[in-house]
DNA sequence: CCATGGATTATG
DNA sequence: ATAATCCATGGT
């Protein structure tokens, strides 16, 4: 058996965010499987992380214990969700991009309206927070131990064949190739090259 | 491509 | 106190 994502330093953090693509997450009766994550490290020059310029009130959940969630909200209406990794003190944490529904199909569609094919209901961070109708309040629970809204759980089958590139909307450390996701997927987002966030 | 929207962060 | 930034989505 592998080693557990659970038991990884904080430096291997890249390899937690590999071995926890198929596991499932479920929440408020849906269940999605993980096909898309980003690993992010407060340790060292990583200036992508929330974590790299030391503790604060948003970012603390980063140092705590690993298999608690990290939930931010993003552009002021959407959420995005974490899964702790590493020891305590060092922030470590993978971010949760993508997911196939695999159960609760039915209330999945009815919290995403706008998706149009089951592919899109949790092609995203924020769309696979609304799948599972977890906002803020979800933040600093734990997915392992049954405590909170979200319960995570080991994979039906292996992953698959899985693909890594540089992480989305990151526009340096481009050459760290931390974000990975199952080769194939159909519900992976297409990448895009960055955020023309700038006029230009 | 563009609008939306609010918390977070740095700065004075 | 203010201003710029931000791990996005949906619609044009």
């Amino acid at each position: 058996m592998t080693t557990s994502w659970l038991e990884l330093p904080s430096e291997a953090v890249d390899e937690a965010a590999r071995l926890l693509l198929g596991w499932r997450l479920t929440a408020n009766g849906v269940t999605v499987r993980l096909t898309e994550v980003e690993a992010y490290s407060g340790l060292g020059e990583d200036p992508a992380s929330h974590a790299h310029r030391g503790p604060t009130n948003r970012n603390a959940v980063m140092f705590g214990p690993a298999g608690r969630l990290y939930v931010y909200q993003i552009y002021g209406m959407h959420f995005c969700a974490n899964i702790v990794c590493g020891e305590s003190g060092k922030a470590a944490a993978v971010l949760l991009r993508a997911g196939a529904v695999v159960d609760g199909l039915e209330i999945a569609r009815q919290r995403r309206p706008a998706a149009r094919r089951d592919t899109d209901l949790a092609a995203g961070p924020a769309k696979l927070m609304q799948v599972l109708a977890l906002d803020k309040g979800a933040n600093d629970t734990s997915v392992i131990d049954g405590t909170g809204p979200a319960t995570l759980s080991p994979p039906a089958e292996p992953a698959g064949t899985i693909a890594a590139g540089p992480r989305v909307g990151v526009t340096s450390a481009h050459d760290v190739p931390w974000r990975f996701w199952i080769s194939g997927d159909p519900t992976v987002s297409v990448y895009r090259r960055h955020t023309p966030r700038r006029s230009g």
